[in-house]
DNA sequence: CGACACCTTGAAATATCTCAAGGAGCGTGG
DNA sequence: CCACGCTCCTTGAGATATTTCAAGGTGTCG
């Protein structure tokens, strides 16, 4: 089992058993194909309650999923970037909700079809299991920097996380609001917004332009105990 | 898929899939027997990082899993009541550490012997995907938990939960100290504790002595925001 | 009975939030 | 092409929930 070297996956891991991505869910698995299907931004793709029928693959653009309390306090589980999946469940009904942040395209595959191939070749059922384990990992990550960690720690480890996604340049366009970053790590967006400034004062970081910012990764990464 | 008529499953989900449970691990595969075993109070089961052969299953008593930081912040991801499993991986190592909060009888099992089956029987595999896939929704709403509810929230829903589990009388003795419900809850004691107390002024729940409460669900389940 | 771990409570410190205002970027329509 | 109206972002000042530090209380077990 590859183990990618980061502190803590931050946003949730890639699809782990896909090859290329020539269409079907799983490698050596080729009758199942999604269909492609695009969002708007902002446009949800399903909703908390809803029912489960389909699993998602992002193939350009990003997806946020999240569950909200009935005053709207809101909590983003995970961001889905590029070879994500999303939206498997196993019960009737989606746990969560999940909207595009901009304009994304997605392939949808059945989730019936996934269960009913699941149901008679193991190691389908195993790269199910294989997939609700990463997101699991992830999850348990998540707890400890919401439940432990300083606001400086969780919006460092935040932009670790996704230059990492982003392909590790150090060098990227944040894709999402504040509004979603601080719904994520369980802050403000003025806290947010403040920490970052923080950061391009201490020299972690340089904001150039628009979304975009340049990371001093060692030094980011000092901020975040392990 | 049943879904408990709970706001939030705060501790770890039973397991699902067995049935008494008479030493097997999964309903439909007699051959996984567990071997019974015994923890001491504060005993460590298992630590991060160490290889991960076994899967456990609660039989009597109560277990913590939990991860660190270097600088000794605890995050608890998970208590385990008897009928709970705990401890498997599907990668080389424990992703965390775990301790009986008391005298505590388990039964374990080999990881490789379950994932040998798994890998020709689906229906195995599927039983694993499904164990996996509760784990998720349990950290899931537990995210929500720690990143957007109050303190006198957390309190009151893991107060909820833990009847809940216990047998639902609304009166049981909290079987972990201030401390672990602090970490489970990103709390301190001291916060754990004060609203304990405002909980009690607010006539939500009696303490009735040592470790003993009576919850008032009905004005506890209105505390929650759901 | 004493020691010890655990729990409670108070007072002060502080991290984060709330409220408020202004600035930057961007698409649209005149 | 500019101005308007948005939405998003930043920053400040004050409010507040929670933490920190400190002390004492309670229960349990040898």
């Amino acid at each position: 089992m590859v183990r990618p070297a980061v502190p803590s996956p931050i946003v949730s891991p890639r699809t782990p058993v896909i090859a290329g991505g020539g269409g079907a869910l799983f490698a050596g698995c080729p009758e199942l194909i999604g269909t492609p299907s695009t969002y708007g931004r902002e446009e949800e793709i399903f909703g908390e309650g809803e029912e489960a029928e389909s699993v998602y693959r992002v193939v350009q653009g990003a997806v946020r999923t999240h569950k909200v309390l009935s005053d709207g306090r809101r909590q983003i589980t995970g961001f889905h970037l590029p070879g994500d999946l999303f939206g498997l469940e196993q019960g009737e009904t989606h746990r969560h909700s999940a909207e595009a942040l901009s304009g994304t395209r997605v392939l949808i595959f059945k989730r019936r079809q996934i269960e009913r191939i699941a149901t008679h070749r193991a190691e389908v059922a195993c790269q199910l299991w294989s997939l609700a384990t990463r997101s699991l990992r992830h999850a348990q990550d998540h707890m400890l920097l919401l439940g432990r960690r300083s606001a400086l720690e969780r919006v460092a480890a935040f932009l670790l996380d996704v230059d990492l996604r982003l392909g590790g340049t150090g060098t990227f366009d944040v894709p999402m609001t504040r509004r979603d970053i601080a719904d994520y790590l369980g802050l403000t967006i003025e806290t947010v917004s403040r920490t970052i400034s923080q950061l391009e004062g201490e020299g972690a970081l340089l904001r150039t332009g628009g979304r975009q910012v340049s990371l001093r990764r060692s030094r980011m990464h000092r901020l975040v105990e392990d």
